[in-house]
RNA sequence: GUGGAUGUAGCUCAGUUGGCAGAGCGCCAGGUUGUGGCCCUGGGUGUCGCGGGUUCGAGCCCCGUCAUCCACCCCA
């Protein structure tokens, strides 16, 4: 409720139970799909040198120019807060020997973009992503793609759509430029103030533009391959043939443009109608980047975790908390039995049971309903009368029975498998 | 960076033409001298986001500011 110091910064914010359980269980059933995939996790840092951006990124892309995190660190040195993942895993693999230029990497945690914040949009938010490092193959492609889906599957989420397109290769970019200059140059007064600009300085831009009278116009273009070359349009053929082998629906989007210069060949893009306006679940492309002074050839994706777990809460999928349910819960009557359970707490625990107890003292009637709040399917009541005959009293919660044990026979009972 | 909406109890929100700050849920205690869930009773001093202004009087009107949400833009 009160505004400033104890709230987070714009855009950022504290994940906490019960979301937090649904974040656990994503990155489990990620982390599961990639190790069958072959993939191994790397944990690059959150800071990188600003170039390392800039160069991979592009930088006149919107993610360079507005949206970094940028600053000065104690030596002057220019750095960023990283906007993305696939920048700081080139650079990583860069910095190795030949055999990481084949690595197969995946990666998930927090990314920083200095954007308004909006449904599904956050400064700080955070991606699984993966890189698979290699020379351009179809068959890498479409397999990138087969792997992106199998972990948003392994979620729980379905319902999504997948829209492809090609950006060719990077000596081709010119002559999409000139060949989109060219064909919208006719009706270029009917074009957005945007428009007209991008047509100078980015027509792919001009693609996406959400106005309707660009859209109307755009529509009309021819797709963007007829610019290309005969190897990239086979390229592009390529991959749909094997996504539909896969059995993967996948749909040819010509309008569809990524704003990372990095791109080249197969783009690829995964919406979900939960999402609203923010309804890019996922994106992905194969890239070649230069670092080091060596171009590194890949093909990865991400996955904004925001945004699935957003989908999955909005396909019922809801957070579990059960593993964070006690299986029993101690009461005391009296401060002499708090000690001695807490000793008994302890001794469940290393045992391996998830226990909890109410330390500070209360009721009886307190530590019940925290007890009870706390989902425990059992409770154990110690008071005077137990502690002078040596037993513990356990109840059921959910008959509400009772009944003596001493400490060997209710360890066994909660050791027991 | 631009626009719209919204800020009242821990949470979700009412609050009339400006006239004593409210409900539900949750939480705590009691009914049950050692026992949860259901029921009953009791428990609210809360910077009405913050700062100014108008007024006899402001949660309500005006100005500013901050924050949040939504949308543009961009992307995950």
């Amino acid at each position: 409720m009160s505004a400033g110091e104890t709230q987070p910064l714009p855009g950022m914010s504290d994940l906490c139970a019960p979301e937090v359980f649904l974040w656990q269980r994503i990155e489990d059933a990620a982390r599961r799909v990639f190790h069958r995939y072959g993939f191994t996790e790397v944990r690059t840092p959150l800071l990188e040198r600003l170039s390392v951006f800039t160069r991979a990124i592009g930088e006149g892309t919107d993610v360079v120019q507005k949206e970094m995190y940028t600053l000065q660190d104690r030596g002057g040195r220019e750095i960023a807060l990283r906007p993305e993942g696939t920048a700081g895993v080139l650079r990583f693999a860069a910095d190795g020997g030949p055999e990481r230029a084949e690595a197969r990497l995946y990666y998930l945690g927090p990314m920083f973009r200095a954007e308004r914040p909006q449904a599904g949009r956050k400064r700080q938010f955070h991606q699984i992503g993966a890189e698979a490092l290699g020379p351009p193959a179809p068959a890498a492609d479409a397999e990138c793609i087969a792997l992106q889906l199998h972990v948003l599957r392994e979620c729980g989420l379905d319902g999504f759509a997948l829209q492809v397109n090609t950006r060719g290769l990077p000596e081709e970019r010119a002559a999409v430029s000139a060949g989109l200059r060219a064909a919208l140059q006719p009706r270029a007064h009917e074009l957005c103030e945007d428009c007209r600009r991008r047509l100078e300085t980015n027509p792919l831009r001009t693609l996406d533009c959400k106005q309707d009278g660009c859209r109307a116009i755009v529509a009309a273009l021819p797709p963007v391959s007829s610019f290309m070359g005969e190897a990239s349009r086979a390229y592009l053929d390529e991959t749909m043939r094997l996504l539909d082998r896969l059995e993967i629906p996948a749909r040819i989007n010509p309008l569809l443009v990524r704003g990372l210069d990095y791109y080249i060949h197969t783009v690829w893009e995964l919406t979900h109608p939960a999402l609203g306006a923010q309804d890019a679940l996922a994106g992905g492309g194969r890239y070649r980047i230069e670092v080091g002074g060596r171009a590194l050839d890949g093909v990865g994706f991400a996955i904004g975790m925001e945004r699935l777990a957003l989908a999955l809460q909005a396909a019922g999928v809801t957070p579990d908390a059960a593993a964070a349910r006690p299986r029993v819960w101690l009461a005391a009557a009296g401060a002499a039995q708090t000690s001695d359970l807490l000793v008994l707490l302890q001794a469940l625990r290393k045992r391996g049971v998830s226990a909890g107890m109410d330390l500070s003292g209360r009721s009886m009637k307190a530590q019940m309903r925290a007890a009870n709040r706390a989902g425990a399917p059992w409770v154990v009541i110690r008071g005077e009368a137990e502690a002078s005959k040596g037993v513990y009293l356990l109840k059921d919660m959910a008959g509400g029975a009772q009944r003596e044990m001493g400490l060997a026979e209710l360890l066994q009972h909660f050791t027991a498998p």
